[in-house]
Order: structure tokens, then sequence, then C-alpha cells
DNA sequence: AATCTAATTGCGACCTGATCGCAACAACGA
DNA sequence: TCGTTGTTGCGATCAGGTCGCAATTAGATT
């Protein structure tokens, strides 16, 4: 495989794929949203746009805060992306491929994943009971991390 | 059963029993106190902050903002009331005691309400798996309800 | 009833996270 | 190379919520 292979399987896709996608969808690949991305793909695993902005500014100083939300948002529009709300604050981006869902720990903050799967039962029974139809990935469920019970 | 009986079983507890259960945890009853207590009793069902504070401003034009907040962090202290956090914008509030979960149709912004034991299978096979205790009542699941799908 | 003291209030300033309107700019198809 | 139109940077603005502080007051003590 070469480089320029696309990213059809699994495992994390590229900067260049995320621009693909987006160039794809339409949208234009501007120097603001390489470096949205690139931070995206570098970083740390729960980025709030805020760290997003502050990391892209370092390398970009004349990308504007509010060029990094709009990346974000073009992003999640094409499904490439998605925030989860964790708390009281900010909410989180991460790449939406990794379809799992978010557990906050009330009390120390530790995010932790878990497979949507794990819900996948409950998911069912609720919406046969109920007919809401749960998507779990959007908020953070909250509770007790091991080491705070 | 007088109107003095103590709320000791089931059904909606009245303004008093909630002023009561605050006296009791040794915090004092004030006017601000009693009129954000009453809000919530009469309102409707998911009052954000600033909804109940401009329904105190109504009867109580000098009852603040920040007294409002104060009184809901009182009243989750002690357990009678608790917010969850239905998306991007504000928490809502409501009483404690109907321990069920919330479901946020994120498209038409429907809140529905489903009892906590619903999840309680998962909630418990998640914890097995991953040592994290998931309490569901603080955040919404999000979702489509049945006219959004 | 008068007094005391710590909890609570009202106020406004402030903070963070996020959005918006707008003129200037630039990506990319023709 | 050019033109269209999607994006950008900027600052103002918003919303939700918190904070410090002096003044007030609930409720225990006398």
């Amino acid at each position: 495989m070469s480089s320029s292979d696309n990213e059809l399987s699994s495992g994390s896709p590229t900067a260049e794929d995320l621009l693909d996608r987006l160039r794809a969808s339409g949208a234009r690949v501007t120097a603001a949203r390489r470096a949205v991305i690139q931070a995206l793909v570098d970083g740390g695993p729960h980025p709030t746009a805020e760290d997003l902005a502050a990391k892209v500014v370092i390398s970009h100083p004349d990308v504007h805060r509010s060029s990094v939300y709009r990346t974000l948002d073009a992003l999640a529009e094409i499904g490439v992306v998605s925030h989860v709300h964790l708390g009281h604050g900010s909410a989180v981006y991460h790449l939406s491929d990794d379809d799992d869902l978010h557990l906050l720990c009330r009390l120390c903050g530790a995010v932790d994943h878990i497979p949507s799967t794990a819900m996948a039962a409950a998911a069912r029974s609720i919406e046969q009971e109920t007919g809401f139809a749960i998507r779990p990935g959007h908020y953070a469920l909250s509770g007790l991390c091991e080491r705070c019970k």
C-alpha cells in the first residue's frame, strides 16, 4: 500500500483522509481547516474546541477561534467528528468513527470509553416500550469511575 | 390525614414538604427560597434556572437571579432537586424523587421520561465489565422521539 | 422581647463557551 | 486567468452561570 491509498477499512484516519472527505462533500480545503484537522488527529483524546484552538494557534497564529468552531461544525455536518457534552462546561470533540459511548466520572472528571453495543439491548427495549430511539453517542453517561466509587 | 401530615409515601411533595427538608438540613427558610420552591412545585415539567427565575420575579420582584441559582444548589445538595443537562444550553431542574431518566429528542427537543430501571441491566453489565458505575439521572440520553424518527 | 451570629441575599462585575454579521480573502471549477 | 461563492478573521455579542462583598435576616440563645 502506498501512502495515497484511500482509508477504506478500520484504523485511525489520517488528516488527508479527513480532508478528502471534506473535499468530497463539496467543502473547500483551507489552511485553517488543515490546521484544525491536524490538531484533531495529532492530539490527545478529548479536546474541547478551545483546546483545539489553542493548539492550532501555535502553528497558525492567525487562525481565529471562530474558524475552529466553524470547522468543527463543518466536520460534524459530514459526520466525521462528533462532540459529546461532558458536563456543565464545554463539549469535547472526537473522530466519530470510534463508535463508542463516553462515561464521565462526576467526581474526578475522568472519561472512559465503552463500545456502544454495551447499551444496545437496553436501547432496543426502551425503543420498543416508548418509541424513543436512543442515540447514545452524543452525550456522556455520567457516573462514578472505579477509583471514585 | 390533615394538611400537616408529613409526606412519607409517594406522590408529589408539597412546597411545605420541601421547605421542611431544607430546614431539617440546617438551612434557613427565606422568602427567596419559598418563592423558588413554589415555582418548582407549581411549574411546568422542565424549567431551566432562568425559567424559574422569571417565574419567581413575577411574585417576588426583588429576588435576584443568583439567589435562584443558589437556592437550586442548596436543594440539590440535600438531594431534593436535581438537574439534567439536556444539550448545548441550559440544564433543567426537577424534583429528584421522580427517579427516572430523561430522553431528549435531538431534533424537536421533546423530553420524555422513562423509569431508570429500563437501563438497570445495561448499567449493571457495564459496571461488571469496566468498573464504571453509571448514574443515569444526571444527563439526558439523546436520540430521536417517535415523531421525529 | 431583645440580642446575637452566621447563613443568606441582592447587586453587579465577571467568566467561559459559543455564535453572529460583515467586509476581505481565496479555493477551485470553468 | 478569472469569477463565483464558500471561508476567514475580527470584534461584538450572547447565554448560562459564578463570585465577592456589604447589608440583611432567620432562628438559636438569653
